[in-house]
DNA sequence: ATTAATTCTATAAAATTAGTAGGGTTTAAA
DNA sequence: TTTAAACCCTACTAATTTTATAGAATTAAT
């Protein structure tokens, strides 16, 4: 499941994908167009800034806007920025690879072969899912 | 990512299927084999019992045994009975389903509909994975 | 200077997770 | 019929994570 975290960023990502390119969205704005607590959206928004995916003006008339290109930001993107691992099992992890503290021999555990199995099917699915497929709905 | 619970719930399975078809498996020798805490294991034996999953004999010289054939249980059985909802959202989801608080309009809801997307391909690929199909490696 | 916005750090309440504790109940053997 | 060995059940707890909130600092335009 994903966090609240990473739901609201993807619903503010879908936002900025559907303003016109050179607007410039404040947090409060995104905030009420997509019933998220302002607050929160803003240290959501500076995760996705430090990210790389949206770039921001500071000061008067300043706010959040889509860095990277609405076909670059992928599902599986934000699920490892807010939520970490695709995969079920840390040991079956790419990105956030850990040993399980339980686990003998890892070459030899039953389990892990299957997650890896899951990990890439999941993760194909998910790259398959962009903020341009989303909006184009 | 699976809940402690979930992975010994399955490393227990993995350790029942691998017996003989007529042993019978006390809780403590599951939990020395697959590295469990014991009387952990023994609230996720109960939850697998309540699943229908796997029998128990009571009282001396009792324990657990496989009720399911190994290749009747899923990877999404197991996820479902400890984790719960497949989906990535309880909107999108088809046993847990729950509206979203923040939600206008579902049916518009642009999130939904890849999420919805989502499940159906994880689904799938947690389906295609059995306690059968791990123990064969 | 003033205003309006992002940025940063700290805090807090609530929920979830990962166990532990301590019995109660059942069964079978001695 | 006593006793031991196992499952069964409920409650509790400590730690962590999640979901925010609060308030001040910084930045930029007017």
């Amino acid at each position: 499941m994903l966090s609240h975290k990473a739901k609201y960023a993807l619903k503010a990502l879908l936002y900025l994908a559907q303003q016109e390119e050179t607007h410039i969205s404040r947090t409060i704005e995104i905030a009420e167009a997509a019933s998220i607590p302002k607050k929160f959206l803003e240290q959501i928004l500076l995760d996705l800034k430090r990210g790389h995916f949206v770039g921001s003006k500071q000061g008067k008339f300043g706010g959040y806007y889509l860095l990277k290109s609405k076909n670059d930001i992928t599902l599986a993107d934000i699920h490892r920025l807010f939520d970490g691992a695709i995969a079920l099992l840390p040991c079956a992890s790419l990105n956030f690879y850990e040993r399980c503290s339980d686990c003998v021999d890892e070459s030899e555990c039953l389990l892990r072969h299957g997650l890896i199995t899951i990990r890439e099917e999941t993760l194909k699915a998910m790259q398959g899912i962009t903020i341009a497929s989303l909006v184009k709905k």
